[in-house]
DNA sequence: CCTGATTGACTACAGCTGTAATCGTTTATA
DNA sequence: TATAAACGATTACAGCTGTAGTCAATCAGG
Protein backbone atom coordinates (compact mmCIF):
# COMPACT_ATOMS: atom_id res chain seq x y z
CA UNK A 1 0.00 0.00 0.00
CA UNK A 2 1.72 3.05 -1.25
CA UNK A 3 1.97 6.43 1.11
CA UNK A 4 -0.18 9.01 0.16
CA UNK A 5 1.56 12.66 0.48
CA UNK A 6 0.34 16.00 2.21
CA UNK A 7 -0.68 17.12 -0.75
CA UNK A 8 -2.70 14.21 -2.24
CA UNK A 9 -4.53 13.53 0.94
CA UNK A 10 -6.89 16.71 0.20
CA UNK A 11 -7.52 15.58 -3.09
CA UNK A 12 -8.56 12.12 -1.37
CA UNK A 13 -10.68 14.25 1.08
CA UNK A 14 -13.14 15.74 -1.41
CA UNK A 15 -13.35 12.16 -3.49
CA UNK A 16 -14.13 10.65 -0.28
CA UNK A 17 -17.20 13.16 0.33
CA UNK A 18 -18.39 12.92 -3.03
CA UNK A 19 -16.87 9.98 -5.55
CA UNK A 20 -17.27 10.84 -8.93
CA UNK A 21 -15.66 13.79 -9.77
CA UNK A 22 -14.23 15.11 -12.59
CA UNK A 23 -10.31 17.03 -12.08
CA UNK A 24 -11.88 20.43 -12.79
CA UNK A 25 -14.75 19.59 -10.32
CA UNK A 26 -11.95 18.44 -7.94
CA UNK A 27 -10.29 21.36 -8.31
CA UNK A 28 -12.91 23.58 -7.93
CA UNK A 29 -14.26 21.91 -4.38
CA UNK A 30 -10.85 22.83 -3.42
CA UNK A 31 -11.23 25.76 -0.83
CA UNK A 32 -10.52 29.58 -2.67
CA UNK A 33 -7.48 29.14 0.53
CA UNK A 34 -5.52 27.07 -1.97
CA UNK A 35 -3.85 28.54 -4.71
CA UNK A 36 -2.89 24.97 -6.76
CA UNK A 37 -3.80 25.19 -10.25
CA UNK A 38 -5.33 22.91 -12.10
CA UNK A 39 -2.92 21.52 -13.96
CA UNK A 40 -0.98 20.80 -10.52
CA UNK A 41 -4.55 18.98 -9.45
CA UNK A 42 -4.40 16.49 -12.60
CA UNK A 43 -0.63 15.43 -11.93
CA UNK A 44 -1.70 15.14 -8.31
CA UNK A 45 -5.13 13.25 -9.67
CA UNK A 46 -2.48 11.12 -11.75
CA UNK A 47 -0.28 9.84 -9.00
CA UNK A 48 -3.29 9.19 -6.65
CA UNK A 49 -4.19 6.31 -10.01
CA UNK A 50 -0.64 5.48 -9.89
CA UNK A 51 -1.31 4.60 -6.35
CA UNK A 52 -3.93 2.94 -6.88
CA UNK A 53 -5.50 4.94 -3.88
CA UNK A 54 -8.23 6.01 -6.74
CA UNK A 55 -9.75 4.16 -9.91
CA UNK A 56 -10.30 6.72 -13.23
CA UNK A 57 -13.50 6.09 -14.79
CA UNK A 58 -13.86 6.62 -18.72
CA UNK A 59 -16.44 9.59 -19.62
CA UNK A 60 -16.42 11.08 -22.88
CA UNK A 61 -12.74 12.67 -23.54
CA UNK A 62 -12.42 13.18 -19.37
CA UNK A 63 -12.24 10.76 -16.32
CA UNK A 64 -14.07 10.59 -13.23
CA UNK A 65 -12.42 9.55 -9.96
CA UNK A 66 -13.45 7.23 -7.66
CA UNK A 67 -11.59 6.04 -4.18
CA UNK A 68 -10.49 2.75 -4.14
CA UNK A 69 -8.60 3.11 -1.04
CA UNK A 70 -11.06 3.87 1.96
CA UNK A 71 -10.94 6.89 4.10
CA UNK A 72 -11.25 4.26 6.87
CA UNK A 73 -8.19 2.02 5.75
CA UNK A 74 -6.03 5.27 4.62
CA UNK A 75 -6.63 6.24 8.79
CA UNK A 76 -6.25 3.52 10.17
CA UNK A 77 -2.84 2.39 8.05
CA UNK A 78 -1.46 6.13 8.92
CA UNK A 79 -2.28 6.03 12.60
CA UNK A 80 -0.52 3.03 13.65
CA UNK A 81 2.34 3.52 11.29
CA UNK A 82 2.68 7.23 13.17
CA UNK A 83 2.46 6.06 16.52
CA UNK A 84 4.45 3.00 16.05
CA UNK A 85 6.94 5.28 14.83
CA UNK A 86 6.89 7.69 18.01
CA UNK A 87 6.01 6.05 20.56
CA UNK A 88 6.46 2.40 20.01
CA UNK A 89 2.52 1.61 19.66
CA UNK A 90 0.80 3.23 22.33
CA UNK A 91 -1.78 5.85 22.48
CA UNK A 92 -1.69 7.46 25.67
CA UNK A 93 1.47 9.40 25.09
CA UNK A 94 -0.48 10.71 21.76
CA UNK A 95 -3.40 11.91 23.76
CA UNK A 96 -1.24 13.66 26.31
CA UNK A 97 0.43 15.58 23.72
CA UNK A 98 -2.62 16.35 22.26
CA UNK A 99 -4.04 17.32 25.68
CA UNK A 100 -1.34 19.37 26.67
CA UNK A 101 -2.32 21.86 23.70
CA UNK A 102 -5.54 22.49 25.69
CA UNK A 103 -6.95 21.09 22.05
CA UNK A 104 -9.45 18.56 23.27
CA UNK A 105 -13.08 19.38 23.16
CA UNK A 106 -15.78 17.94 25.72
CA UNK A 107 -17.14 16.06 23.06
CA UNK A 108 -13.61 14.57 22.32
CA UNK A 109 -12.90 13.33 25.81
CA UNK A 110 -16.54 12.08 26.33
CA UNK A 111 -15.52 9.80 23.36
CA UNK A 112 -12.72 9.11 24.78
CA UNK A 113 -14.61 7.99 27.59
CA UNK A 114 -16.85 5.46 25.55
CA UNK A 115 -14.21 3.82 24.12
CA UNK A 116 -11.77 3.06 27.26
CA UNK A 117 -15.01 2.15 28.60
CA UNK A 118 -15.22 -0.47 25.41
CA UNK A 119 -11.84 -1.16 26.01
CA UNK A 120 -11.84 -2.70 29.57
CA UNK A 121 -15.15 -4.32 28.51
CA UNK A 122 -13.46 -6.31 26.46
CA UNK A 123 -11.58 -9.36 27.98
CA UNK B 1 11.15 24.07 13.03
CA UNK B 2 12.09 22.02 10.22
CA UNK B 3 11.15 18.24 9.96
CA UNK B 4 12.82 15.10 10.64
CA UNK B 5 12.84 12.52 8.38
CA UNK B 6 11.82 8.93 9.23
CA UNK B 7 15.28 7.71 8.57
CA UNK B 8 17.14 10.86 11.17
CA UNK B 9 14.99 10.11 14.19
CA UNK B 10 16.48 7.03 14.66
CA UNK B 11 19.79 9.27 15.27
CA UNK B 12 17.68 11.71 17.32
CA UNK B 13 16.29 9.20 19.90
CA UNK B 14 19.99 7.24 20.05
CA UNK B 15 21.19 10.82 21.17
CA UNK B 16 18.21 11.43 23.17
CA UNK B 17 19.23 8.66 25.31
CA UNK B 18 22.96 8.84 25.43
CA UNK B 19 24.10 12.78 24.20
CA UNK B 20 27.37 13.34 23.29
CA UNK B 21 28.20 10.83 20.84
CA UNK B 22 30.42 10.36 18.43
CA UNK B 23 29.20 9.29 14.72
CA UNK B 24 30.79 6.14 15.06
CA UNK B 25 29.50 5.49 18.44
CA UNK B 26 25.43 6.52 17.00
CA UNK B 27 26.51 3.80 13.98
CA UNK B 28 27.85 1.26 16.98
CA UNK B 29 24.49 1.81 18.80
CA UNK B 30 22.10 1.28 16.32
CA UNK B 31 20.55 -2.56 16.39
CA UNK B 32 22.12 -4.96 14.01
CA UNK B 33 19.28 -5.10 11.74
CA UNK B 34 19.87 -1.82 10.41
CA UNK B 35 22.07 -2.15 7.43
CA UNK B 36 22.98 1.51 6.76
CA UNK B 37 26.82 2.83 6.62
CA UNK B 38 28.80 4.61 8.93
CA UNK B 39 28.55 7.34 5.87
CA UNK B 40 24.86 7.55 5.66
CA UNK B 41 25.15 7.84 9.18
CA UNK B 42 27.33 10.81 8.92
CA UNK B 43 25.25 12.34 6.30
CA UNK B 44 22.12 12.26 8.50
CA UNK B 45 23.77 13.53 11.55
CA UNK B 46 25.22 16.11 8.95
CA UNK B 47 21.81 17.32 7.99
CA UNK B 48 20.55 16.93 11.56
CA UNK B 49 22.66 19.62 12.43
CA UNK B 50 21.66 22.00 9.32
CA UNK B 51 18.21 21.67 10.28
CA UNK B 52 19.22 22.73 14.09
CA UNK B 53 17.95 19.11 15.90
CA UNK B 54 20.99 18.83 16.66
CA UNK B 55 24.48 20.78 17.34
CA UNK B 56 27.67 19.12 17.03
CA UNK B 57 30.65 20.00 19.54
CA UNK B 58 33.95 19.52 18.46
CA UNK B 59 36.68 17.34 20.54
CA UNK B 60 39.85 17.04 18.53
CA UNK B 61 39.12 16.27 14.80
CA UNK B 62 35.83 14.62 15.50
CA UNK B 63 32.33 16.17 16.52
CA UNK B 64 29.87 14.96 19.45
CA UNK B 65 26.42 15.40 18.64
CA UNK B 66 24.02 16.87 21.29
CA UNK B 67 19.99 17.69 20.93
CA UNK B 68 18.77 21.00 20.92
CA UNK B 69 15.43 19.96 19.74
CA UNK B 70 13.97 17.96 22.76
CA UNK B 71 12.20 14.37 22.30
CA UNK B 72 9.21 16.10 24.32
CA UNK B 73 9.03 18.86 21.71
CA UNK B 74 9.52 16.91 18.61
CA UNK B 75 6.93 14.46 19.60
CA UNK B 76 3.82 17.42 20.58
CA UNK B 77 4.65 19.32 17.01
CA UNK B 78 4.62 15.78 15.54
CA UNK B 79 1.33 14.54 16.91
CA UNK B 80 -0.15 17.73 16.72
CA UNK B 81 0.54 18.34 13.03
CA UNK B 82 -0.44 14.58 12.28
CA UNK B 83 -3.92 14.83 14.51
CA UNK B 84 -4.42 18.29 12.95
CA UNK B 85 -3.81 16.61 9.36
CA UNK B 86 -5.79 13.81 9.54
CA UNK B 87 -8.68 14.19 12.28
CA UNK B 88 -9.11 17.84 12.58
CA UNK B 89 -7.32 18.29 15.98
CA UNK B 90 -9.69 15.40 17.47
CA UNK B 91 -7.97 12.82 19.39
CA UNK B 92 -10.74 10.16 19.79
CA UNK B 93 -10.32 8.84 15.86
CA UNK B 94 -6.81 8.03 16.87
CA UNK B 95 -7.31 5.90 19.88
CA UNK B 96 -10.18 4.35 17.97
CA UNK B 97 -7.88 3.76 15.05
CA UNK B 98 -5.19 1.93 17.36
CA UNK B 99 -7.98 0.39 20.12
CA UNK B 100 -9.61 -1.74 16.59
CA UNK B 101 -6.19 -3.30 16.14
CA UNK B 102 -6.21 -5.24 19.41
CA UNK B 103 -2.62 -2.77 20.23
CA UNK B 104 -3.76 -1.37 23.56
CA UNK B 105 -2.33 -3.16 26.40
CA UNK B 106 -4.19 -3.04 29.76
CA UNK B 107 -0.89 -0.45 30.93
CA UNK B 108 -1.55 2.17 27.83
CA UNK B 109 -5.52 1.81 28.92
CA UNK B 110 -5.10 2.54 32.57
CA UNK B 111 -2.71 5.67 31.81
CA UNK B 112 -5.78 6.79 28.84
CA UNK B 113 -8.14 6.84 31.91
CA UNK B 114 -5.79 8.65 34.13
CA UNK B 115 -5.41 11.09 31.49
CA UNK B 116 -8.90 11.09 31.13
CA UNK B 117 -9.50 11.88 34.76
CA UNK B 118 -7.22 14.84 34.70
CA UNK B 119 -8.77 16.19 31.96
CA UNK B 120 -12.02 16.03 33.32
CA UNK B 121 -10.88 17.69 36.25
CA UNK B 122 -9.90 20.95 34.19
CA UNK B 123 -12.31 23.68 34.05
C1' DC C 1 -15.79 25.48 -40.72
C1' DC C 2 -12.84 28.17 -37.67
C1' DT C 3 -11.40 29.24 -33.25
C1' DG C 4 -11.00 29.22 -28.43
C1' DA C 5 -11.57 26.34 -24.34
C1' DT C 6 -10.94 21.89 -22.20
C1' DT C 7 -8.71 17.57 -21.43
C1' DG C 8 -5.33 13.98 -20.64
C1' DA C 9 -0.32 12.92 -21.63
C1' DC C 10 4.19 14.06 -21.22
C1' DT C 11 7.92 16.75 -19.53
C1' DA C 12 10.23 19.73 -16.14
C1' DC C 13 12.43 20.92 -12.19
C1' DA C 14 13.60 22.08 -7.45
C1' DG C 15 13.51 20.47 -2.66
C1' DC C 16 13.60 16.55 0.49
C1' DT C 17 14.97 11.78 1.62
C1' DG C 18 17.75 7.59 1.71
C1' DT C 19 21.93 5.83 0.89
C1' DA C 20 26.61 6.01 -0.18
C1' DA C 21 31.37 7.00 -2.73
C1' DT C 22 35.23 9.86 -2.95
C1' DC C 23 38.63 13.12 -1.32
C1' DG C 24 41.80 15.41 1.54
C1' DT C 25 43.56 15.48 6.09
C1' DT C 26 45.02 13.80 10.36
C1' DT C 27 46.22 10.39 13.66
C1' DA C 28 47.72 6.05 15.31
C1' DT C 29 50.47 2.13 14.49
C1' DA C 30 53.96 -0.85 12.72
C1' DT D 1 58.80 7.09 9.00
C1' DA D 2 55.53 4.83 5.99
C1' DT D 3 51.16 3.49 5.93
C1' DA D 4 46.62 2.32 7.35
C1' DA D 5 42.61 3.81 9.76
C1' DA D 6 39.39 7.37 10.98
C1' DC D 7 37.37 11.79 10.27
C1' DG D 8 34.68 15.63 8.18
C1' DA D 9 33.55 17.75 3.63
C1' DT D 10 31.93 17.40 -0.79
C1' DT D 11 29.56 15.18 -4.38
C1' DA D 12 26.28 11.79 -6.26
C1' DC D 13 22.12 10.02 -7.48
C1' DA D 14 17.57 7.93 -7.50
C1' DG D 15 12.88 8.18 -5.64
C1' DC D 16 9.20 11.06 -3.82
C1' DT D 17 6.78 15.51 -3.50
C1' DG D 18 4.98 19.99 -4.89
C1' DT D 19 4.00 22.64 -8.53
C1' DA D 20 3.39 23.66 -13.17
C1' DG D 21 4.34 24.26 -18.49
C1' DT D 22 3.64 22.36 -23.06
C1' DC D 23 1.43 19.62 -26.50
C1' DA D 24 -1.83 17.25 -29.18
C1' DA D 25 -6.52 16.07 -29.53
C1' DT D 26 -11.17 17.25 -29.14
C1' DC D 27 -15.31 19.71 -28.22
C1' DA D 28 -18.40 23.74 -28.14
C1' DG D 29 -19.83 28.14 -29.92
C1' DG D 30 -20.15 31.48 -33.55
Amino acid sequence: MKQIARSELDLMNILWDQPGLAASDVHAALPRSDSRSLQTIKTLLSRLVEKEALRAERDGRRFLYHPTLTRDDHAASATRRFSERLFGGRAAPIVAHLAKGDGLSDADIAELEAIIRELKARD
